[in-house]
DNA sequence: ATAAAACGAACGAACGTTCGATATTGTGTT
DNA sequence: AACACAATATCGAACGTTCGTTCGTTTTAT
């Protein structure tokens, strides 16, 4: 039904060094250095290094000493990279919009009006399928940039300004196209939720994605992996969550 | 069913002055002031104004100086009631656990054995309203203190091992409780999740019951007050998300 | 007038950042 | 192949600032 972690990252052709690609293909007019294979390869050294450090003691509390020793750079040779502290930061909250934009399915998805509601079981089925489709795309996209989503959750409300915006922006259009699908659910299955119900549905969705990233050490532990926990989110989903409020068993 | 907020500070007594008074019992003896009505005083604002300044930019990059321009205190004078900067932290990881062995209700709640589950429904009913209560009453303990539950999430794992030690042990308790007796639900209810389960579902209610206090100015533009949000639990409980595995409807 | 509380200038440590010196790489000429 | 010379990339000591903390003094309350 809802394809797999390994078929997600078979069809976008997700190796390891497609990140450090990528990474490099937005942010190499901002470099010093210009010679692509060793800016890839220092970039790399320098995420890692600040994806431990800030997991560890967080950003503001890391040093670019510490950094400079973690990924076996000198002070000097690190501002080639990253310009200042600040926009190391920036840097890391940028690449997820720009790996959203290539990777997210875009929905075209009629809008449902009243009048094709006709095949009830047909469109309901695909409201509910474009909801999953949407949660495991952002499930699998953060079990490939788990220290990505991490940080960006971590360190979003307490950078600058500039930050902030980037990360903010990328969370609520996460949270609208989510309060959309889950919108269409319920019109197309005739439960109606409420907007306000709607909205907490969504909200909730979101917070049980958060906790893959953040809690993902842990799920590891209890032996659930991220197609475990889609499916598990699926069925969340196929059953109780989006229905008509109230009446208990 | 479930009692309302209202209720709850009812039930506990629980005015505004009652969070100083319980702070100050809790830390009287590390300070050096010892005018009980002077402390208590100072240790609002100082608390009130790292709350506003941790809120803003993150405990790490709060300055004790912005500590002092919020809390219209001097530099000194903030030191006869906090010792250290870390040691402030502390002091609010700490009020937690105090707090909920005051609070909390104790369920001695006989073991479900294999023997007693002759009045099935109400065995199952029972361990249903069990789960219900410990999470309406963190919910209702998330709102009374809620600069004190934002806190000690954003700040707990960027900090020195000891306060660590503190927030992780209250994290764990709660979890565990929470895993307890979602899987008496489902021994109850006869549907037997695996273990495995069990763990997700009480691991997906704490992001739900984070997600009020990490998300409250969101929910209250949207006019769902607590009680709302806590019925919106007790549903998701009551139906779909403690069933039997998978048959989608 | 004596004790309790508040004050803020001053200190050393550590921070982000810079920049001139050094090392490494790539290229064109023997 | 060997060399030389730019161009590129790396380095870390040094700078100015700001941090947490201290402590001798002043203010307030009894």
């Amino acid at each position: 039904m809802n394809l797999s972690f390994a078929d997600f990252k078979l069809h976008h052709q997700l190796s390891e060094s497609k990140v450090w690609d990528w990474f490099y293909q937005l942010h190499h007019a901002k470099l010093e250095v210009k010679n692509p294979a060793i800016a890839k390869q220092k970039l790399k050294r320098i995420m890692q290094a600040t994806f431990k450090l800030s997991h560890d003691k967080g950003f503001a509390l890391m040093t670019l000493r510490d950094l400079a020793r973690q990924s076996d750079l000198s002070l000097g040779g690190i501002y080639s990279y990253i310009g200042s502290k600040e926009q190391l930061a920036l840097m890391i909250h940028q690449f997820l919009p720009f790996v959203f934009s290539k990777t997210l399915t875009r929905h075209p998805e009629q809008p449902l009006s009243q009048s094709n509601l006709a095949k009830e079981n047909c469109v309901a089925e695909r409201a509910r399928a474009a909801l999953i489709t949407f949660i495991c795309e952002h499930l699998y996209l953060s079990e490939w940039l788990t220290p990505w989503f991490f940080f960006a959750f971590m360190e979003a409300k307490y950078s600058s300004p500039k930050i902030r915006k980037v990360a903010l922006e990328n969370e609520s259009t996460t949270q609208q196209v989510l309060f959309e699908r889950v919108a269409n659910v319920s019109i197309a299955s005739h439960h109606e939720l409420s907007q306000q119900s709607a909205l907490l549905v969504a909200m909730n969705i979101k917070s049980l994605l958060q906790s893959w990233y953040l809690k993902r050490p842990i799920y590891h532990k209890q032996k659930v992996t991220v197609d475990d926990y889609a499916n598990h989110l699926a069925q969340l989903i196929n059953r109780g969550i989006i229905d008509g409020n109230g009446q208990s068993k």
